[in-house]
DNA sequence: GTTAATACCTGTTCGC
DNA sequence: TGCGAACAGGTATTAA
């Protein structure tokens, strides 16, 4: 599931491939996704050269010389493949096709549409419907405890839910969710009101601790994850508690088993020994 | 106004 | 073995 470290390293996987090179050709083979390919999407990015390519929250942000901007989130299903030359067919699931001028080909594939692709002015980015809601990235400096807990402040919801509220936190999602609250030994159904200080100081500690090294081994490939390169990503491999239902919990003296519970329809994973 | 539940979608897994 | 039901989950929408 693509959460921060997967789009991240998505967007690092673009860079090479077409920072700099000019697209020859846009085509969107189907254009119902989570919401409606803009119909000038090809118009306005063919003939275009790849400025720069972003990264908010969930959301890769592609700009282009014309001061368009192509924002881009890969849903639950949602993968960008490059090819280096003209594949032999398409899946029936590649939506929108890329072609540069290198000749390379970039696939957005995403088998459950729950992705979206939208096209805006540079100059509308910040005041975005999607994007201006979005509350502060968890890898920046200034996020830290007194960040969180300001965030937090007033939430009468779980501190699991509130996690995965992109206004509180952007970028988190249901498994770095329960990753980041065993590592900081706070019970996911605690209120977001009770996290003290120090357990926001060692919560945003651990939310960074936990993106930073999904995004150092190429995020999670869980079912649909793939780098642009095909690569996979290996986090899974080091996941503390998710899908780990009945393993002992990996936090250091604890002799607890990670345990699973459905929190808003959503399954945690957690240690009700060591996190309180 | 805030929070919880549901809809969207389809490939995969599970149980009978 | 084969079938249908359940499940996965990010976000928008609807309900409470």
């Amino acid at each position: 599931m693509p959460e921060l470290p997967e789009v991240e390293t998505v967007r690092r996987g673009l860079m090479p491939p077409l920072l700099g090179r000019r697209l020859v050709r846009v085509e969107a083979r189907r254009p119902d996704l989570r919401r409606p390919i803009p119909p000038d999407l090809a118009a306005r990015l063919e003939g275009q050269r790849v400025t720069a390519i972003d990264r908010r929250a969930k959301y890769i942000l592609m700009w282009v010389e014309s001061g368009d901007v192509m924002l881009l989130h890969l849903g639950m299903s949602g993968r960008m493949t490059i090819t280096p030359g003209l594949p032999n067919s398409y899946d029936r699931h590649d939506h929108v096709i890329f072609i540069t001028d290198a000749g390379s080909v970039l696939r957005f594939n995403d088998p459950r549409r729950f992705g979206l692709i939208d096209l805006m002015a540079g100059s509308a980015v910040a005041g975005h419907p999607l994007l201006r809601d979005l509350g502060p990235e968890p890898l920046d400096d200034g996020f830290d405890g007194p960040c969180l807990a300001a965030a937090l402040a007033g939430k009468r919801t779980p501190i699991k839910a509130a996690l995965l509220d992109q206004t509180v936190v952007a970028g988190i999602g249901n498994i770095y969710a329960s990753e980041a609250l065993n590592l900081a030994c706070i019970a996911p159904d605690r209120q977001a009101t009770s996290v003290t200080r120090a357990e926001a100081a060692r919560l945003a500690a651990a939310i960074k601790d936990v993106l930073t090294r999904a995004i150092a081994v190429g995020g999670s490939s869980l079912r649909d994850h793939v780098q642009p390169s095909g690569e996979l990503g290996y986090f899974q491999h080091q996941w503390r508690v998710y899908d780990r239902e009945g393993a002992p919990c990996p936090t250091p003296g604890c002799r607890g088993l990670v345990k699973r519970m459905v929190q808003s329809n959503r399954s945690t994973f957690y240690c009700d020994v060591c996190q309180r």
